[in-house]
DNA sequence: AAACTACCTGTGCATTTGGTCAGGTAATAG
DNA sequence: CTATTACCTGACCAAATGCACAGGTAGTTT
């Protein structure tokens, strides 16, 4: 009870202002972006969001870390006791799910990355340095056992990375390709299906 | 001679302020990027910017129409008679080519995409889904005839899409991840190989 | 050389922006 | 009930922005 009530508006609030700042910021980008804008959307004063974030690039910190955080928690591993066939059937099923139910947060990460990683310079060069690193290791091993084809394994990363996030990203253009208003459940299962039997084939993975 | 003499200065300033522009565009969206960041990279007083260019949406306009252009001409095209097998090289190598030479192209074209096309809604409702519907058709009858394996063509596109996309857009991080100051030569010629190889190996055309 | 057109740009201005701040109210603790 | 803290916001401001415009210069045509 007396847990933290004199925290309860305060999260409040600033979960209110990080969506609307994540789609203001998609929208517009960093510096298109204007904080009443943000305010507006949240439904409350500027001056209030600039009481809970000293100022729009503290904003901007928190939405990203975010979806940082979001990304590492929905990503799902790729690990040697899997083997080939079920470590990716679990690797792109995981990514075309985060493309399909958190689509915003692949935009920003995209948009950030398009414009220069000026905000993420950092954490390209560790963590996902690191993480490629670590899972090609992986399916280098995999390949040195004959259990798929021998491709290189950071082409073969960066393969799934784009096709699965391009349902996220580009979800505009895609709708309007198949004239559709929104995704619907058995479209994310469509191309689950679709991603992993190719990429399967396309490693000579049968077993 | 008498050419067009009297367009000189405007086509050499026109030029100096779309590349200018481009690269503002892509580093700050269209809301965040000035006119004046635009003149300083080009070299230019802003008022003369804003000489040739009526206003700011004018650039951008521009700006994106080159890209398309560009688009359309870079674009190998998919037809019928070169069959499967020569139909995917030709397609995925000018798109790769295009990532590699091209990437600010692909990159406003991206951006634009993320933001939610509010300036192409149209090229995508009529030229883009005209495009993949035709392609995909060619696909479809190359799949009745057993030569290649039965996928959804629409789906098959996407991924070519995508995954040479992924080399202009994502630049930045590829760059990063792998280490490196810039892209090289053998490095379209290693990704055109490797993604070629695995698409034709998904998609079981040995032929 | 006169007339005409393309090219150029400093100055000005209304509007928008990020951010401050003083002066509050509500809630909680002692 | 009092003191302390969290919460809230209208009003303000300096800086930046898109753009108009007047008053030019350079080049071309006749």
């Amino acid at each position: 009870m007396t847990d933290k009530k004199q925290g309860k508006i305060r999260v409040k609030s600033q979960e209110k202002i990080l969506d609307a700042a994540l789609d203001e910021f998609i929208t517009h980008g960093y510096k298109g972006a204007t904080v009443q804008s943000i305010a507006d959307i949240a439904g409350l004063p500027k001056a209030n969001v600039l009481y809970y974030f000293k100022n729009k690039e503290n904003i901007y910190h928190a939405v990203l870390e975010q979806t940082l955080d979001m990304w590492d928690q929905g990503i799902g591993d790729i690990i040697y006791e899997d083997g080939p066939k079920r470590a990716i059937e679990k690797f792109v099923t995981s990514k075309v799910r985060m493309s399909f139910d958190h689509p915003k947060s692949s935009k920003i990460y995209a948009m950030e990355i398009i414009q220069g990683a000026q905000h993420l310079k950092e954490f390209a060069r560790t963590y996902l340095r690191q993480w490629v690193r670590e899972k090609a290791k992986v399916f280098q091993q995999w390949i040195n056992e004959g259990r798929m084809a021998n491709v290189d394994p950071v082409s073969l990363i960066f393969l799934i990375w784009s096709s699965t996030q391009h349902y996220a990203d580009f979800e505009t253009q895609i709708l309007t390709i198949m004239n559709r208003a929104d995704y619907e459940e058995e479209d994310a299962e469509h191309v689950i299906q679709f991603l992993t039997d190719f990429i399967l084939r396309g490693l000579a993975i049968d077993e």
